[in-house]
DNA sequence: GATGAATGAGATTTCATTCAT
DNA sequence: AATGAATGAAATCTCATTCAT
């Protein structure tokens, strides 16, 4: 995956070579640094070159320019996290759990490389830039889709409301993850990843869940099964007292 | 409130007469626009002062430098919305009523100024403008005080649930709101704003009241129970095709 | 002429004043220095902006661009000699007169300006910058307008040879011309303008004759205007004596 | 011839193999086709190296660096047309075939070059190239030669008028064909060699010719006085129309 | 002998900001 | 009070050229 986009990097000089390799992995590492603590217009290639201790030239023998560093430096970010949600999730967990991997994912990922790749994202997003706009749009496509999957099929499942635009939920879910990031980094404070995690899957699910059923049927329910879990029980210490 | 801040201000000649006051106001309106279709960065002080067809001169004579008049500009946006939730909170209604208020002005508010000025704010902000974040920081905190008074009260009324911290609910509440504001924005789209509020105020209630918790946890084991049964349909199936 | 023009350029910011226009003028003169000696791509911005002891930023706010300037200073320079023919051209003149001086202007001009202004034509020129090339093309049309209509009225009065492409005959006028400047130039040697350009008239004019008719009908002809004359002569005398 | 110049260029490894020697050609025809196609400044020695696959650092271990390698593409391109001319040169024939000759050979050859290297000569030719004009100004002398020869010869066996100097001769011959491939590349329309070579040697030839000094004279008169009629004739009419 | 890699030295261009009038 | 004019400082990008491998 990392070498098949190297190749489609429009470097000036083709880095075939492993130093070369290198190289671009360093100068991304420097750009993501510097993009996402300063924003596209405030960093600098000058700045980028200089973390590294290259001189600027050198950068632009790598990339063809500020606007495509970026757009590596955004791409790979979300290659990162969609391998990172595609490869780890529990395909055949339950609904709720795929959706509570989702959300811890996503929370940690976006903690570690920080607000900033986030901000850029969503800031370099919007202006209209004709060449990043297309690639990125694909990328926000896959980056969502798991979620937009689990959803999916929850609502056939039954266990997500059907009676709600998916698009909504979407915001429903990233909104708040997104906010809590944000007001973490503002308030420069440590977010608890896991707690914070947990109490959104937690309060997510419930908000998403189609309305409840009559709870005397609920009831019924439980103790019917209950009753079946008795008798199972039943059957099963006189196995055991055999 | 507006006088207020015309002497906080640093501007450099006295604004005085009636005339310049007019001054003022059309050069935050220009500079409003423009920082909010640009960003900080992009929006510039020739184009702010060629939209009121007056000199960069001009600009600089009521402010003391860019950055002083976007502190302005959102200073005044900020006031705008703090003033417009403020006087129109329903204080007699229901909690569920005063929160309904909330999120609708707010997304109506923001959706008027566009998603631009709601950016500008959470970019800007996010940088170390050292005049600026004091400033900034209390600005949000009164922002979001309506809010946090309501769900206070809720809490201690026994109509939301107290197992959570406050500071996620506002998380809860603003995030979905930012992105769904995004997402309109980006897929060019138009908003229905009142529905799309009404969704909001809907779900995010339910998920903020406290769990009936009989009801709760029965839903919960419904749910176990029913999922378990799927996986064991599946299974079966699969061992039925073979 | 040289006001409508002024409008017409891109300025950034627009030059009403009469300090301004003056400015403009500096620019062009000092571009066209530059220019001219160095050709567009050793040509520097900053070396024109020094020759005028102002910032390079000045001249950036008059003009758009090095790009921009440059198609300035050619567009004046052809309108500098498209004035100077049409305004001079004798019209009442004979055609060998016409031809004579626009021989005779074309070489001055360019000679006071150096071979410069013409290789800078040239060779820009040839390179396909879309913005310029249209307009080039216009200036050229007009440039080479007064000798193409003398020529073609010396087609029809039946002075110039009709078997001969124009197109064909205005590279036989301006070549040698031009080759004379380059010559002189790169031999670091002044031409005798006037001297060659009487020269080359000749050679030319004789050269773009249609083929001598036969010897002994012009003989013929001679003979007879010769005789009319003195016959002329003769009742001329008899009147003087009186 | 070759190895003359390749001894003479300042190659900084010694080109004894006969390996080198093909790869020291292969850069100059590389370079021929770049400099002539960009002109000298816009050409870079990375595309040089890239049309021929080699790396940039190869061409400066062949060349001292652009200049050098731009003078020797220059320099070759002189050898060949001179050879062209002196070996292909009818030595026996007329003066007028031997003119004929030389303008044909030149204007096809600067043809199929195109006329960029045309005008790579003449640019570069102006700058001062301290290295280089030395040089450059020995093969212009040698480059004009044969056509000074013939011209010489002719005026001395009174084939060619001698009250004209040589060297606005050569700008007469040598003028109008760079101005017809300068249009002919300008209206990007292709160039009846022949039949232009034709018409210009013809009418060239005539040109050069010493006046027949009776017709000549005659000549004038006829001209004198028929247009002295038509102006006569011209004024009578408009007379007539008042 | 060939080259991958790096870079110094510019060039163009932008823009917030100042100041005399 | 307003502005025309000027500019310092910086940012992006290009390219000939060098050198260790």
């Amino acid at each position: 995956m990392e070498e098949s986009k190297a190749e489609a990097s429009g470097a000036r000089r083709q880095p075939a070579g492993r130093k070369s390799q290198q190289r671009v992995k360093d100068i991304l590492q420097a750009g993501r640094e510097v993009f996402s603590e300063k924003g596209y217009e405030r960093a600098t290639t000058a700045e980028i070159a200089q973390r590294l201790g290259v001189s600027e030239a050198t950068v632009f023998s790598y990339f063809r320019g500020k606007r495509e560093l970026c757009a590596r430096v955004i791409a790979d970010w979300y290659d990162e996290i969609i391998a990172a949600i595609e490869t780890g999730l529990p395909r055949d967990g339950s609904a709720r759990q795929q959706f509570a991997f989702i959300v811890r994912t996503h929370l940690r990922l976006m903690l570690v490389h920080g607000t900033g790749m986030c901000s850029l994202v969503l800031s370099e997003g919007r202006a209209k830039h004709h060449e990043l706009s297309a690639e990125l749009t694909a990328l926000q496509r896959r980056y969502t889709a798991p979620l937009m999957r689990v959803l999916s099929q929850g609502q056939q499942a039954g266990q997500i409301r059907a009676d709600f635009p998916l698009r909504l939920m979407r915001s429903m879910v990233f909104g708040p993850m997104e906010h809590v990031l944000w007001d973490a980094t503002l308030a420069h404070r440590t977010l608890d990843i896991d707690g914070t995690a947990d109490r959104l899957v937690d309060v997510l699910w419930t908000a998403l869940q189609p309305p409840a059923p009559a709870l005397d049927s609920l009831t019924r329910l439980k103790e019917d099964v209950s009753e079946a879990m008795r008798r199972y029980d039943t059957a099963t210490k006189k196995d055991t007292h055999r």
